[in-house]
Formats: structure tokens, C-alpha cells, sequence
DNA sequence: CGAAGCTAGAATATTCTAGCTTCGGTGCGATATT
């Protein structure tokens, strides 16, 4: 009797979270997310910082039999974790780190073994250790935990390539059912992360992302130093605390500066300053003891702080997800909070930057002949020594390689090589794959700017990207503002020249077209090849493609030249 | 991709400029020194 099954399982979990939390209540998507994963069914979470996302499986981990492990990317985050847990009458948490003693890291593996301890925190690092591996699958975890799972689609490409070997590694300690946790996320990211992480059939509980409370506005600058000026006037006149993100160290540094110069409580943050002094300025930003941090993307995660007022970017963010997890810092206690986003047309040029440094084809080609040269399984860690290259480049080369399907990966964690390809092959295909890779970064980056310089209401711009339709005018960005106080009212738009500042804020006139091209319908174009509709906007529509990324499209061109035609095969299991 | 820093040479004895090179963001873990 499923019906009956149900309420019982409600009832274990409400009962859990009352007994040993001593939550009296649970919010529908936390329950509907819990009930999933008692049923062993794979699910990602997506919902806001603060909504309860570890109560998921802090309250469904006690309800399996065997340890809940959870792979989280920075060990502050570990650390805040486990005080949580411990702060309940939950029973012990425990975390394998490189920042504890080896005696502690026995004595956490000991407990997990016994029992004892019910929640195991590690990086994505740890779980490439073979040792690791093999100690988590003696203990026979039932819930794989990935949190923050945004850092999958966002790091795993290049910077920490190891999340995206997690797949294997959830194969290898038995195949627990897996729960990946993320504030964030755009459709597309949503289907990365179920890919990259095996997910099969996932259930999906996404939360709504509107924060009506936050003021949207853009400040468009041509020289540098009107941007530097409105950054520092605006962080000095609204209402504290707040955060300035800037795109280098230096930028930050030079902003704190300058606004300590005017009498703020201001300081820098950012990964090149000594690990005291950023716990410093964490410490202090958390109780309410700084006015102002200015800082790079180092400072976000981990950040539960509800009183924020303001956001200011003073450069172009890297993509429209970052910028919605940076900006999401503020206002959550409801309160009225603003986020700024100035920016000069060449900021995007770093952000290019980072988005295209993919490993090369030479990086490739190396590797790829090493994995060849074996006639065998090889080791990553062999892999590294034999090129020179390394860990992070092998490991990401690796990955290209069995994404392009040119080496896959067997039971023991090591990579082999098609015997049907060469090694000239494989480099090919995984360059190619590479090259489309970098598209997609750029056309998110192309969002970004499409977003600042969007005519209409910024809200519904922002929320179509998340793919949550939004009837404009919000009433609360810079645009419907402008627009409702008619062609002299720019007070709330620096930099912005006239013509922008007026644009309707409500979406033009929807094609006669619009209707056979709904979001998320799939469809191919003559030149860019298949891809999916994520939002409309009147007479435009943004297609996500598979080998280009975004691209705006006018539907009244591509309907006289009937440049996209809408695939009548179903899409797969929706995720 | 764009900004900043450096160097060589020009115009004039210290400053300027053109042209080249370098650098830029996220953290883990392991290793080498105190």
C-alpha cells in the first residue's frame, strides 16, 4: 500500500527532525526531497541558502541503515557541518581531511567502521585516493551526498577535475543512492550535474528563485575611472553591511582601501591573503563587526549571513549563475536589499580568458599517448608521473578524453584506451570537444552581457535564464523604474545613457512564431545543430546548443528563412 | 582579451613613449622547512 507507506515514512522523518533536531515542522520540498531518497531515488535539490538543504539528508541519512557520506568542496564548510550535527543530538560527524592529524583521521575511519558515526564529510580530492575509495566501500555508505553541487558544472571542467570522476567513485563503494544539494543552478546546469554524477531517473525538487526583495540595477561605464567612482560612492551611501565583488586581487585590495579612506569599515578578501586574515575578515563580516567586504569569488560559500543590504559587482561576473549565487548573499531576512551590477564592455575580456583555458591539444595529445603507450589500465597518479604534467592538467585531460568517448574508465578507478582508436584519435575527438566546451563558456559569459544590456525588466531577464517564467514589470529593477517614472527619471541609473534608461520594460510583442517554440522544446538549426529552447522573450527566443551554447535567435528571421525546426522526438526522462 | 609593468631608445640629461612581456580566480593535498 504505497499511500500507507508514505505516511509512514513522513512520519519517521517528522519524527526524526522533532526528536533529534527539534525542528517542529518540515517545508514541503524538504519532505518531498527526504521521501525520495527513502525510496533510494536519486535527487537533486535546488533551492535557496537558508531553505534547509542539509536537513535533507541530515534527517533522511538517519532514517537508512549505513553512513551518509558528503562530499563538500571546502573544509570550513566540513567544519561548519559537523558543529551543526554535533550541536543536535545527532549522532557523531566526521571528516577525512588533509588538515587533521592522521591519528584523528584513524579515529574518524574507526568510527565509521563501528557505526558510530553517522555522517562522513570529504573533498572530491580525497575520493581520488584508491586507499579512500576502498575504505568508504568496507563501509558500505547507503546515501552519497554532493553539496554545493553547482561546483560539478563549475569546476569540475578545469579547476577541481576531480568532481568529475565522482561518477565512478559512486559506482565503486556500491551505488548509494545520491542527493546533490545546489542554491543555484539553470536548467542546463541542472542536467550537467545529474549527467556528470550518474544520477539515473533523479527527482528533481526545485524551490522558486525569485527574491522580490532584492532591487536589480546595471550601470553601463566607458572609462574606468566613472566605474571606479559610482562603485565607491554606491558602497558608501547604501545602508550597511554589504559586499563588493571585484574580478582581481588587486581591485579588491585598492576598493577596501579606498573605502577606509572615507571612514568605512571595510577590508579586503581574497585567496591570496594569509589564512589568518581571511578568518579574520569572514569573522568580522558574520558579526556584524565590518561594514563593507570587497572581495573576489573566494567569498561566498559558507556565508549565512541575513542582514546583507547590498551587492555590488564592480566587473562582469563569468556567468549569469555566478552572478545569482553572489547576489543571492543579500537580503535574506526580506528586508529590502540591491544589487548592482556596474560594468565597462572590456571586463569581459578576463572573463573570456578564464573561460577558455581548456586543456590544450598538445596536454592531450600527451596524455592521450600515455594512456595508449600502456596497453593497459593505467593509474592517474602513473599517468602524471610519466608526462611530467601535472595531477589537476592529467586528470582534466583524462576527463576530455572519456567525455569525448576516446578512454573510459574501468572498476578499479583507472583509465584504458579504445583499442578501436589510436592515440591521434582520441586527441582529435577530445579537442573537438574541448573547442565546443569553450563555446558554451563563452555564450554563458555572452548572457551575462545580454543581461546588462537587456531593454526589458532585468527580474523577468534573470528568471527566464533560471527558467522560471516571470510576467514583467517587477516593479523593482532599474528598467521598470526608469520606465515608470518616464524619460527623467534615471536617479537610480548611473551611467546609463537616456535611450537605455527609458526602454519598455515590458516584453515587446510576442511573434506569431513564439507559440511553436515553447521552452524546452527541442529543436535543430540548419548550421548550429540540436539544441533546446530556454526562454522567450517576444520576438526572440535563447536556444542552448549542443556544440555552440546560448544563442539569441529573432524569430521573425529564422521563420521566413525556416532555420529551425522543432524535433518531434521526445526528449529522455525529464532531469 | 586587456591592463600594467618593463625596457630600450628618442629627445635632451631626466622624462617620455612605443613596443614588448607578463599577468590575471576559485581549493584541495602533499612536501619541504622551521
Amino acid at each position: 500500500m504505497p499511500g500507507g507507506r508514505a505516511r509512514d515514512a513522513e512520519g519517521t522523518l517528522t519524527r526524526t527532525a522533532a526528536d533529534v533536531f527539534g525542528w517542529r515542522s518540515l517545508r514541503p520540498g524538504q519532505l518531498t526531497a527526504m521521501e525520495a531518497v527513502l525510496e533510494g531515488r536519486d535527487t537533486l535539490v535546488v533551492m535557496p541558502t537558508g531553505a534547509g538543504k542539509s536537513a535533507v539528508y541530515q534527517v533522511a541519512g538517519l532514517s537508512l541503515r549505513g553512513p551518509t557520506v558528503v562530499v563538500s568542496p571546502l573544509i570550513a564548510l566540513q567544519r561548519d557541518q559537523i558543529a551543526g550535527l554535533l550541536s543536535h543530538r545527532a549522532p557523531d560527524a566526521v571528516a577525512v581531511n588533509s588538515s587533521q592529524a592522521s591519528g584523528e583521521t584513524e579515529a574518524a575511519w574507526e568510527a565509521v567502521q563501528q557505526g558510530d558515526a553517522a555522517y562522513l564529510f570529504l573533498s572530491p580530492e580525497q575520493l581520488a585516493k584508491e586507499e579512500v575509495v576502498e575504505r568508504l566501500a568496507q563501509a558500505d555508505p547507503s546515501l552519497f551526498v554532493v553539496d554545493e553541487a553547482q561546483c560539478v558544472a563549475a569546476w569540475g571542467h578545469d579547476f577541481r577535475p576531480d568532481y568529475l570522476r565522482l561518477i565512478q567513485v559512486v559506482q565503486r563503494v556500491g551505488r548509494p543512492t545520491v542527493l546533490a544539494l545546489t542554491a543555484t543552478a539553470a536548467p542546463p546546469v541542472r542536467e550537467e550535474i545529474v549527467q556528470q554524477l550518474g544520477m539515473e531517473d533523479a527527482v528533481l525538487v526545485v524551490a522558486g528563485f525569485d527574491r522580490p526583495n532584492i532591487t536589480l540595477e546595471v550601470g553601463r561605464f566607458m572609462q574606468d575611472a566613472d566605474k571606479r567612482r559610482a562603485v565607491v560612492e554606491r558602497a558608501a551611501a547604501e545602508p550597511k553591511p554589504g559586499i563588493v565583488y571585484t574580478a582581481t586581487r588587486k581591485d579588491a585590495e585598492e576598493y577596501a582601501d579606498e573605502l577606509a579612506g572615507l571612514g568605512l569599515s571595510a577590508a579586503a578578501y581574497h585567496a591570496g591573503l594569509a589564512a589568518g586574515e581571511r578568518s579574520r575578515v569572514h569573522d568580522a563580516f558574520l558579526a556584524g563587526e565590518a561594514d563593507v567586504v570587497v572581495a573576489t569569488s573566494a567569498f561566498g560559500m559558507g556565508i549565512d549571513k541575513e542582514d546583507v543590504r547590498f551587492v555590488l559587482h564592480a566587473s562582469l561576473p563569468g556567468s549569469l549563475d555566478a552572478y545569482y549565487q553572489e547576489i543571492g548573499r543579500a537580503g535574506r531576512d526580506g528586508e529590502p536589499a540591491v544589487a548592482v551590477l556596474h560594468y565597462r564592455p572590456e571586463d569581459s575580456g578576463l572573463q573570456r580568458l578564464f573561460a577558455t583555458r581548456t586543456p590544450d591539444e598538445e596536454t592531450l595529445g600527451e596524455v592521450a599517448e600515455a594512456i595508449h603507450d600502456r596497453h593497459g589500465p593505467a593509474s592517474l597518479d602513473d599517468l602524471s608521473e610519466e608526462t611530467q604534467l601535472s595531477r589537476r592538467r592529467v586528470t582534466a585531460a583524462a576527463n576530455l578524453l572519456e567525455q569525448a568517448g576516446a578512454v573510459r574508465t574501468d572498476d578499479d578507478g583507472e583509465v584504458r584506451a579504445r583499442p578501436d582508436m589510436t592515440a591521434d584519435d582520441a586527441t582529435e575527438r577530445a579537442t573537438t570537444t574541448a573547442e565546443s566546451r569553450k563555446r558554451l563558456e563563452q555564450s554563458r559569459l555572452e548572457m551575462v552581457r545580454a543581461y546588462a544590456e537587456t531593454p526589458g525588466c532585468r527580474r523577468r531577464f534573470l528568471l527566464g535564464y533560471f527558467g522560471e517564467p516571470y510576467e514583467a514589470p517587477c516593479g523593482s529593477c532599474d528598467v521598470c523604474c526608469a520606465d515608470a517614472a518616464g524619460p527623467a527619471g534615471d536617479a537610480v541609473t548611473q551611467g546609463v545613457t537616456a535611450e537605455e534608461a527609458t526602454g519598455a520594460a515590458e516584453a515587446p510583442p510576442a511573434h506569431p512564431a513564439a507559440a511553436s517554440y515553447p521552452t524546452g522544446t527541442r529543436v535543430r538549426h540548419v548550421e548550429w545543430g540540436d539544441g533546446m529552447v530556454m526562454s522567450e522573450d517576444g520576438d526572440r527566443i535563447t536556444v542552448l546548443f549542443n556544440a555552440m551554447g546560448y544563442r539569441t535567435l529573432s524569430l521573425g528571421a529564422i521563420s521566413d528563412k525556416g532555420l529551425l525546426t522543432v524535433l518531434t522526438e521526445t526528449a529522455g526522462p525529464a532531469d
